[in-house]
DNA sequence: AAATGCCAGATCGTATACAATCGGACGGCA
DNA sequence: TGCCGTCCGATTGTATACGATCTGGCATTT
């Protein structure tokens, strides 16, 4: 079922996987500058895979090409960030709703051993756990979306969480709040329940949460090129 | 080699719309061999940016890039079909109720104009006057979402559009139903009126009335390859 | 000293070159 | 005749070459 359809083989595809899971995790900094030449050199291929890599990650959001100027580690703005947010409160609760028809007892144990791992992230400390405990809350949702067996959505939904955990390492606070846990498990068991409305509805003040808990005031650029040209 | 007077990058941009123009508008048949040299001998540039367009069309899933083999009109399965018209079902509620609350009498005009020239082309026979109103119906749509202010979103809504289009184009019946332009109608009186649910209940009937119009039966395919490979 | 003009290095945009792969045609063989 | 293996042209995958453009620093001017 994953014949890459893409038809990419795995050089670029790779490049292109290793790259967006660096700006993910956020060990590639946003602003970081991504240069042809030193990227195809850490990987031993041209500057053509690497331009190709760069250019689907930027239909993706996660990088941003400027003319004669190269590609760059999106930098996303507050405007883009609550976009964001608002259009994933629009998709998944109707995510959920599909998802929920095509539900089993399979999918929700599923679902409920990716709680336990989260959980268990929770209560570790420092940056590699923080960075795993927004993968692992994003995965949630992907999961879900995955239930509905629709690759279409899939892909918007892949889209929205690699940008929404972009997001959140940029503008999330110190203090992170520990409520998305018990919000996923809220939302199982609504789905578990047969309450469909209610899971949907918890779904929606769950994504605003995330977006509440993050410091959309302050734009954290030091670069000023793209702090005044639109 | 030519500094392309449309002043931006418009080489790799404009051969990219062209292509998915032509796909839309259906002048390219579903299944049709995109060759790179060929392409790139039309617009009189190289291969490398004919690439580019077709790696950037596959993403948004008009066009499939076998390893080589090469790039190909999109030729979507009803499967596929199903799932682009599920997922607009989906998305396109949400955001019909996001616009409603940025929507302005302005707007609303805008709104009514296009479906005067929609009327028009609905009385008019011929192929060309048939994709003139696939495109109008499709604008209809794009400009509600246009409407919400959110590029994510409209970025979304573009390629479902398209791919709607194609779909459209490949899987209608010959007759033609002339119910999705009055059902425009009664969606924009709707919001006009300030019933914002009731809208949002009438785009759902109205995108299950387009799906429904499609035979999505019998597969239109002749090419054994992809009829039998996944 | 500040501002301006100019040059050089770095980097990108595009074209082209070369290797790898595929698909069909041709001819041998039962 | 029909089938199968082999070869060749066509097309793609990747690398490299070359001109265009930007950036930053240095020298010159006021």
């Amino acid at each position: 079922m994953r014949p890459d359809a893409d038809g990419n083989d795995g050089s670029q595809r790779a490049i292109r996987d290793a790259i967006r899971d660096a700006i993910v995790d956020r060990r590639l900094m946003p602003g970081t500058k991504l240069t042809e030449t030193d990227v195809g050199a850490l990987f031993h291929v041209s500057r053509t895979l690497v331009r190709g890599a760069l250019q689907a990650l930027a239909h993706e959001g996660l990088v941003t090409v400027e003319r004669n100027r190269g590609a760059f580690v999106a930098n996303p703005s507050p405007g883009e960030a609550r976009q964001i947010f608002a259009t994933r409160r629009i998709i998944e609760p109707g995510i959920l709703a599909e998802a929920a028809r095509h539900i089993t007892p399979a999918h929700i144990r599923q679902l409920r051993e990716r709680l336990l791992d989260e959980g268990r992230l929770m209560n570790e400390r420092g940056q590699s756990a923080r960075r795993a405990e927004i993968k692992a809350s994003g995965d949630f949702h992907l999961h879900i979306a995955a239930m509905t067996g629709n690759a279409v959505m899939q892909r918007f939904m892949d889209e929205l969480i690699a940008r929404s955990s972009l997001v959140i390492a940029l503008y999330g606070q110190s203090t992170v709040s520990s409520c998305g846990h018990t919000e996923h498990m809220n939302i199982v068991d609504a789905i578990e329940a047969g309450q469909i409305d209610r899971a949907s509805r918890l779904m929606v003040h769950h994504i605003h949460h995330i977006e509440a808990d993050l410091d959309l005031r302050a734009r954290r650029t030091h670069e000023l090129r793209d702090a005044l040209l639109p």
